[in-house]
DNA sequence: TCGCCTTCCCAAAGCGCTTTGGATGATTAA
DNA sequence: TTAATCATCCAAAGCGCTTTGGGAAGGCGA
């Protein structure tokens, strides 16, 4: 099937250890051999067994991505392809491979005690991460590196992450409707539990209570973010007896849903009512162009991926180099969907 | 950090034969030795390291899923997600591990190949097929067991694909629209180069000319599916002289786009002008309710990577099983976007 | 000339598992 | 009673690689 070391090495009249050697960039042989190993490996298409080599070494040369899968709400996070692809770019270019599992979220933990035992991985990266996620103590008990992309609030354990300013992306996006006079401002947020979703109400109460603003419950709604979910909150908002005059949403989706409930009663994005959105630039929903269709909160998760790989990557060559952080900001861009308060 | 067969084996005062029998369900062993072994094994945490385990077996216990991102037309199938959700839980109870490669396009060829001589993989699921593929004929030169998410037109090589009948969905989905006198019917496909996107056009052209249908090149449009390709597309056309008075659409996606583009122009779906829509089920893009809001030729996309991963998982067991191929019928599921033609 | 570095290569062990080919008693058939 | 058969177990080889610990030439200074 495929050339192994060993016949190579039989075909060149060398020894394994030299060829290996010589592959490797050792110095111990000579610059002639070197070239001559390097020749007859690219004419074989010798590539060297990823098991047997991680056997010898220890090293997996492959990082974990643990999809939970929950069986109550069955949504596929639809900005994970997005930041797969990112991070997929940094694994393939170090020569990493990207190890995928999905599992029913009860035995996420198992998951990741069996990876470390079965030696697959080198490191994971922890999706969605919830408020005081258990699982960031979990992965630090295992010793393996880890990198969280988001954070969790109320753990003591320190950890890796990557976030996005999710607090004052949304304390400036309630501070520019502000500006537009907007006082009855709803939110339309991700589901309760998730730590972003936390970290955007803060940004958005904080705005609120800067601009003495009474936060209104009723205009408060987190869920699962779908389209028909921005939907059933636009239209439902809309018919209260004091209705918002600006949205906030936390993903382009609900915002395509808001969009539609909005203009299914007449109403006009921008003109009749305001909607700002976070925006994490999905592929097949571009928010650009000379006038962007929603004023957004604008940050790449293709770029999250990339860099997130890349700190995990850091972080598994050198384990010690302690808990590394980093804080994308966001950028707030303006589109078509806001404007002053209709009176 | 994580326990050996051997330890295991000396923690028991047997050998690792007898350990590693007992607990692979071989007939030489005795029964209570089994399940003290079993015990032992569950107390420790054991798991086999799998780099050790497919060295020995010859197998490597997982499949490849090969990410082309191209360079030029940068978009992350958003199918994709929900596609590798299904399969992946058909790996996990499997006891597979699911690869995920992400190359830039023109590295795709090499990127089998590599995967083949490094032993990484059992099998590979190729993704997005055009017509004519070259990639068939690659993969089966390589010899490694692989499913096509699709079909290929104009490929001798025999070859295992699971697909869903496009041509008789968008045949049906034609004929839908003609039963209700709709006569100019535009095409909002994909790109040209996908196999699918050929198949679906067929059928809407067979149906076109069933009914005696002119098929009209202005109503005929292909490309990347994203929302505003759906939103443009629905705008141009329908300020033609003689604009279509319904529209089919090849992903869930640009039918948002199409809703959007013809909302704008206060043009109502079902009543002034009908639209039917392939529906992938994506999970955050739910078209479901009592009425959903879009007719449609419906299908899993979770299900088709169900079970196109136990296809793969049984070509791997018995790869002289012959090719396998299952076509998967759609339903044509009745919305609120369609009815008679508003004269 | 001798001894000591370099330079360049190799044999062999080992990573954690499976698997082949026995070995050892105990059990059974004749 | 003896040989053949079972039921259980084990030693050792091997999967394809890396890495440790030399070892043989050749070059150098004294």
């Amino acid at each position: 099937m495929s050339v192994t070391l060993k016949q190579l090495a039989a075909s060149l009249d060398l020894s394994p250890t030299t060829v290996s050697r010589a592959l490797n960039g050792f110095p111990e042989v000579n610059a002639a051999t070197r070239r001559r190993v390097e020749q007859a490996a690219a004419a074989a298409n010798y590539h060297p067994n990823t098991r047997a080599k991680s056997l010898a070494t220890g090293r997996a040369q492959a990082i974990g991505h643990v999809i939970p899968l929950s069986t109550s709400h069955e949504i596929v996070n639809p900005v994970f392809a997005d930041f797969i692809a990112g991070a997929g770019e940094v694994y393939a270019s170090n020569g990493y491979e990207m190890i995928l599992r999905v599992v029913p979220d009860d035995d996420e933990a198992s998951a990741y005690s069996d990876l470390v035992a079965r030696g697959s991985v080198d490191g994971v990266i922890l999706h969605g991460p919830r408020i005081e996620d258990a699982r960031v103590a979990l992965l630090a008990d295992l010793g393996l590196p880890f990198l969280v992309h988001g954070r969790t609030s109320g753990v003591n354990t320190p950890y890796s992450w990557l976030d996005i300013n999710n607090q004052r992306s949304f304390h400036r996006a309630t501070e520019f409707l502000c500006s537009f006079d907007h006082r009855r401002i709803a939110l339309i947020n991700g589901l309760e539990e998730m730590d972003f979703a936390q970290r955007r109400r803060n940004g958005y109460l904080e705005a609120l209570a800067k601009a003495g603003i009474e936060p209104d419950p009723m205009l408060m709604r987190q869920g699962e973010m779908t389209e028909p979910y921005g939907y059933r909150a636009a239209q439902e908002m809309i018919q209260l007896p004091e209705p918002p005059t600006a949205f906030l949403a936390s993903s382009i989706i609900v915002a395509y849903g808001i969009l539609r409930g909005l203009s299914d009663l007449g109403l006009k994005l921008g003109r009749d009512i305001s909607l700002v959105t976070h925006d994490d630039e999905l592929s097949y929903l571009p928010n650009d162009g000379d006038v962007p269709l929603f004023t957004a909160t604008r940050s790449s998760v293709r770029e999250a991926g990339r860099r997130a790989a890349t700190m995990l990557l850091r972080l598994v060559a050198k384990p010690d180099s302690g808990p590394l952080t980093e804080l994308m900001e966001t950028s707030l861009v303006l589109g078509a969907s806001t404007g002053p308060v209709r009176r």
